[in-house]
DNA sequence: GGATAACTTGACGTTAACGTCAACGTGAAC
DNA sequence: GTTCACGTTGACGTTAACGTCAAGTTATCC
């Protein structure tokens, strides 16, 4: 039931749109989706890629590396942690981004605190 | 000239589309748009916030603040800070979502790594 | 055994953030 | 003096990520 899903505050939609993007591949049960463990630790990693701009296409991506690190093939783990490499410096990238802005909100917001006290002199 | 900004990796069009949202607001020579030093700031903000999935809107209300801390109404002030204290909460939180996935994804290389180093023993 | 509630597929609608194309103006270059 | 590179507005197109019906199926409750 796509509803104990919704747990995680997403919609059925949600769910299946991800499931025709080949985010997610619950068990049938009838015709009935069935999610399991797997499912359930995907989509939450959807999720929280999804809150700092990541597309679908990139959760995806990721999600499916946590699959495929366990290969045993050299040629296709040596690929595999070069695009890992990638992901890691583009998202420091946007970590820095991220700091950055953070830091300047709470510097404004320090200006403003500083300008009501002195209001009340 | 908008192609000056285009220095910062953006199209003319999405110059336009920033200023027909009301976050840019350059002067006209004639009907030619000049850019200052206050609408490259305000575009780099944006293009950072965007880049950590900010939406337009969001990155407007940002800057936008920014003009607003210098007022001097404390009733405008008290509202700006209780909603840059929300902001910062919700920065906040993408960081930490930001920092999660950053973790895992440089524990699956490091995975990947071990894996390589095994199979050349 | 009929209503209700939750599931399904299918298809079209919507919003954000631009892309793209057409038609026109304009100063500089040769 | 016309070609060209860059600027303008206006309007329609596109992609991602779902929302929102419609129409039908199944399990359950009373």
């Amino acid at each position: 039931m796509g509803e104990l899903a919704a747990d995680l505050g997403v919609t059925t939609r949600t769910l299946r749109h991800y499931e025709a993007e080949g985010l997610l591949t619950p068990r049938r049960v009838g015709q009935n989706r069935v999610y399991g463990a797997r499912d359930r630790a995907r989509l939450r990693l959807i999720l929280r890629g999804r809150r700092f701009g990541m597309t679908l296409a990139e959760c995806r991506e990721i999600v499916d590396m946590y699959d495929g690190a366990a290969s045993s093939e050299e040629r296709q783990l040596t690929i595999l942690l070069d695009r890992l490499d990638e992901i890691v410096a583009d998202l420091r990238h946007r970590q820095e981004d991220l700091r950055r802005t953070l830091s300047e909100v709470t510097d404004v917001a320090e200006q403003c605190r500083a300008r009501l006290a002195e209001l009340h002199t």
